[in-house]
RNA sequence: GGUCCCGUCGUCUAACGGUUAGGACACCAGGUUUUCAUCCUGGCAACAGGGGUUCGACUCCCCUCGGGAUCACCA
């Protein structure tokens, strides 16, 4: 019998979740969907001084709307609860002393002060701290106002000194990097270091996948995952995902957005994780579209880069814009909610179903309705410097324009406002004026649309209606006189 | 400085030790007899460097160089 996968997302509620935050949650929740096991969301919170009131409920709101659900939770509650560390202080005290009582854990009766002198020394001396180096002669009992650290056997690690990362490959491990952690600090609330290996095994966590940035901790953790006799998970190791320029990790400091602005300006859901995973996770071939349950399908940690991976607004914005072209007007339709320009409201979702039809292959995300779709729900005023800077248009006398615009006008006029019927009239016109399109159709889409750029003129007019445009044209030319 | 990880087009990446090193994004050119966009065609562009091992190396080993992480009473 296997072992139910069970994984988790830990984040700390210190503010929102950027990609790399959430790209690492995704590739949790993959885990567990492939393997029908559980995802779980536990709430770090136990440095209070750095956490950001309404956090927990932003990054809640965060996964549930990129569809990430959990199967266990602060707000959800679970068998293996309380999913807060802050509500789970008696349970990391209980294994706490466990550990003093098999003499692995000590009191660390210096002040902050005092360590931190260590620590100066050690930098100064080129060497890296340890505390280990510094231990106190007769370290006194633990009464809890002091930290409690972790008594490490370094030693034991030169003998078995590789381990395996399910992503990472055969990691070595350096006994420099083992040193006696804190456990608990003097304000009672335990470190990182210290609770989510509790949690883990309490919760009974299958796989770790979090950030590189702990990865040189790992000696630390293998060492209290023995002093406790408890059975490692496996652990796998996450690249970062770098920023602009490559050189640095993707941070809020550097200007990271929250995954929920993206889904605030409208971009898919699909397409926002269809593009996390596929940054630094490929199936072996060339695809580069997957929806999300051929991610679940597909998935596997071996597959993940080792390297770490540029966040690429361009490819976003693509695989973006590719999705909404891939999913049905209908169902895009829901999508589009609150996207629509204020001047759409009382508009007949009918109607807005053709607009959207029309604009949707040229549509990245969107927030970009507004402006590619106003000039079909309000007459927008007689715009002169659209002709001015239209690079066809701006060479012609404008009695000219006005003259061409008349005729068109005159010829329209007796049009049924189909698309066939348009398209007919207007290559007429091209043939009766003699002008190139780019000339005459350029002059119409301007005097019916106030806009440099449209649909195709035929299907933008038929969607408009013959009185709108009609009445569209006569403001134009009276506006050209 | 110690420890550890990583290194293929600008970017994301593919490649049982045997390929003209492939795809995608971006960019450029052309086409789809109107614009923007889509779509199609074509183009530009990479194995960090040096040594080995091997008949043969992007692939295995070593060194160098480069990038990154970490060395908290933060996670």
């Amino acid at each position: 019998m296997t072992q139910t996968i069970r994984t988790r997302f830990c984040p700390s509620p210190t503010g929102y979740l950027h990609v790399g935050g959430i790209r690492t949650a995704l590739f949790a929740w993959l885990l567990a969907r492939q393997n029908n096991g559980q995802f779980i969301l536990r709430i770090e919170d136990t440095d209070q001084k750095r956490e950001v009131a309404g956090s927990t409920d932003h990054i809640i709101k965060s996964l549930h709307a990129l569809g990430l659900d959990y199967d266990e939770g602060p707000d959800i509650g679970g068998k293996y609860g309380p999913y807060t560390q802050s509500e789970r202080l008696d349970i990391y005290k209980k294994w706490a002393q466990k550990l003093i009582d098999k003499g692995r854990a000590y009191a660390d009766p210096y002040t902050p002060e005092e360590v931190r002198a260590f620590r100066e020394e050690d930098q100064k001396a080129k060497r890296p701290f340890l505390y280990r180096n510094h231990i106190h002669k007769e370290p006194p009992l633990w009464d809890g106002s002091q930290p409690l650290r972790f008594k490490s056997y370094p030693k034991i690690y030169e003998m078995d000194e590789t381990f395996e990362d399910a992503v990472m490959g055969k990691l070595s491990i350096g006994t420099e990097t083992i040193d006696d952690f804190i456990l608990i600090k003097s304000d009672g609330y335990p470190t990182y270091n210290f609770a989510h290996i509790i949690d883990d095994a309490e919760m009974e966590i299958s796989h770790v996948i979090r950030g590189q940035e702990f990865l040189a901790s790992i000696p630390n953790y293998l060492n209290l995952y023995d002093a406790l006799d408890i059975k490692r998970p496996v652990i796998a190791t996450m690249p970062h995902i770098l920023g602009l320029g490559g050189n640095k990790k993707l941070s809020k400091r550097d200007g990271a957005k929250d995954v929920l602005d993206y889904v605030r300006e409208g971009y898919l859901p699909e397409a926002l994780i269809n593009f996390m995973a596929t940054l630094g996770w490929n199936d072996g071939t060339e695809k580069e579209i997957f929806s999300v349950s051929e991610l679940i399908k597909d998935f596997s940690l071996n597959r993940i880069q080792k390297s770490g991976a540029q966040f690429d607004e361009q490819r976003l914005l693509w695989m973006s814009g590719y999705h909404i072209r891939e999913t049905p007007v209908d169902k895009l339709m829901k999508c589009t909610e609150g996207f629509w320009p204020d001047e759409a409201q009382d508009t007949d979702p009918k109607y807005k179903i053709q607009v959207l039809e029309l604009v949707k292959e040229r549509l990245k995300f969107f927030a970009e309705l507004p402006e590619l779709t106003m000039f079909f729900f309000t007459d927008l005023p007689v715009d002169l410097s659209l002709i001015q800077n239209n690079k066809q248009l701006k060479k012609y006398d404008i009695h000219h324009l006005h003259m061409l615009l008349k005729q068109s006008k005159e010829s329209l006029e007796q049009s049924d406002f189909t698309v066939a019927d348009l398209t007919l009239r207007l290559n007429q016109l091209l043939e009766q004026t003699g002008e190139k399109p780019g000339v005459l159709f350029s002059l119409i889409r301007i005097a019916t649309t106030q806009s440099p750029s449209s649909p195709g003129l035929a299907d933008t007019m038929a969607v408009l209606g013959k009185d709108r445009c009609m009445e569209r044209i006569a403001n134009q030319l009276e506006s050209m006189k």
